[in-house]
DNA sequence: TATATTTTTGACACGAATAGTCAAAACACT
DNA sequence: AGTGTTTTGACTATTCGTGTCAAAAATATA
């Protein structure tokens, strides 16, 4: 349930690793993944692609994480967020069998 | 199932009016209400708002299509997106729970 | 306490994406 | 052919994403 933000700051204080050295993977300026870890920035897919690399995960799983943030984001403060969000997933299924 | 756009289409043909009408009533160019009508461009939530108002339908209504168009937009071609829309709705409901 | 290291903050730059106007082309209907 | 409607695409302005940089704040260490 942690926010990608959360999840790579994890990654990154149990190895011990200043923003520095991931930055510099990622090729940012640490000011960059400093606000990415504190969910003031958004990654963008490279970058999620790159970390998941990083540290050797499962690359679909942070890609879950992150998609789901900017999704969290999208919808933030509207009442009907949850509705929309079913109603999505319905259209994705649907566009799913649908599509040519 | 529709879209935000296909609603609107069918609605506006119901009643046999111009583009130049509602476009008028929007406070925009026709071109663009053409181009929202058919998926082309994204309307934004103060339109959606005086759409509904102009057709005199549920405004939650309108903003659960416009909104659920813009998820699926945002995770159109990810592997993911199923996933990743779930994940989302836990975190939206985390968050209602959770929030101070 | 002093110093070194790391993290956070905010001002700034720049290119890309978004949102709109406008006029011409395409379409539909008599 | 003539009228009204819709679609298209070129163009412009504004917003937003993505990044740099340097200084300030926080943290660790001697």
């Amino acid at each position: 349930m942690d926010s990608l933000g959360e999840t790579i700051r994890k990654l990154r204080e149990d190895k011990e690793l200043p923003l520095r050295t991931v930055a510099a993977y990622l090729d940012i300026d640490q000011a960059i993944l400093s606000k990415i870890e504190r969910g003031q920035r958004n990654a963008n897919r490279e970058q999620v692609v790159k970390l998941a690399d990083f540290f050797k995960i499962k690359e679909t799983d942070l890609l879950v994480s992150w998609l789901s943030d900017k999704l969290v984001y999208e919808v933030a403060d509207e009442d009907v967020a949850l509705k929309a969000l079913q109603v999505a997933e319905e259209k994705v299924i649907y566009n799913k069998t649908k599509r040519k």
